[in-house]
DNA sequence: CGGACAACCTGGCGGC
DNA sequence: TGCCGCCAGGTTGTCC
């Protein structure tokens, strides 16, 4: 589900709720949300520590503690909310974990197909040791995303999706992107032209800050931490439009499997050559 | 290095 | 209604 605009909504929705929250006691009833540390472990190491920030790297959300990171991903369906102790809201028929605060208040991570995670860590590094560069920051430049894209003769769609060349570009705003920039998915990354590699630096950067503006796209799981919808996905082009119109010439757009993923594009918008 | 594919899991939806 | 197969926004590891 979620994808940078989705998470980066995630992080700045919690960070009025817990930052300066300290941590009780954790809970799971599903231990493997925990990758590995036993949930006594887990609950002993972060009780008494204080959230001092939050904020999102990649798709990662990260809580900077006393002594640790807490390291929330949200994989396909994951959701992280804070509610007080007594609240009950939709989301929590899949809660696997939850960390009392020290306010009357828990922060939940639900998750309904157990993809995700909540660990600690004492950095990201040795969590995610390969991430690319932040889209949406200073050293994402048109010129080394040209030297990236000549390294490579993969199809530029699977190459988007790669997290250690640029970071939280996922399958959706991969197509958006390149919708913008008028490039067909199975290009090889190494034929796009300087100008090409250009235009799609300037789309990847565009789709992500609309969307982060519409509070991100929920087609079906995601929901932004008070429950509600984003609005992203009133503004896609091609995702999810497969036989529908393309909305520059009309052409019906294509849906194809690459890279295992659903693939959408014009066919008469982005050519092959 | 790259591509294919399985694994991790469950829910929702279309088809019959 | 019920069952079945298929699909899903992510990441990692294995095999060839």
């Amino acid at each position: 589900m979620p994808e940078l605009p989705e998470v980066e909504t995630v992080v700045r929705g919690l960070r009025e709720p817990l930052v300066g929250r300290t941590i009780l006691d954790v809970w799971t009833d599903w231990p493997n949300t925990l990758r590995g540390m036993p949930v006594a472990d887990f609950a002993a190491r972060a009780h008494g520590q204080a959230v001092r920030s939050i904020h999102r790297r990649a798709k990662y959300i990260v809580c900077t503690l006393d002594h640790d990171l807490l390291v929330v991903h949200l994989k396909m369906t994951g959701r992280l909310y804070v509610a007080e102790n007594d609240a009950v809201v939709e989301a929590d028929r899949w809660v696997h974990f939850r960390a009392q605060l020290d306010n009357g208040q828990q922060l939940r991570f639900s998750d309904a197909r157990k993809f995700g995670f909540v660990k600690l860590a004492p950095n990201l590094e040795t969590l995610a040791p390969r991430l690319g560069v932040e889209p949406l920051e200073d050293g994402f430049t048109p010129a080394g995303f040209s030297l990236q894209l000549a390294r490579h003769r993969t199809a530029i769609k699977a190459l988007l999706l790669d997290q250690s060349i640029v970071a939280g570009v996922g399958n959706i705003y991969a197509d958006e992107a390149l919708y913008l920039a008028r490039i067909h998915p199975l290009r090889p990354a190494n034929s796009l032209s300087e100008d090409e590699a250009a235009a799609l630096h300037a789309a990847i950067r565009a789709v992500l800050a609309e969307a982060i503006e519409r509070e991100g796209a929920s087609i079906s799981w995601y929901r932004k931490p008070d429950g509600s919808r984003g609005e992203a996905q009133r503004g896609f082009a091609v995702y999810g439009r497969e036989g529908e119109p393309c909305l520059t010439c009309g052409t019906p757009i294509e849906k194809i499997r690459m890279a295992q993923r659903g693939t959408h594009f014009c066919p008469n918008c982005q050519r092959k050559s």
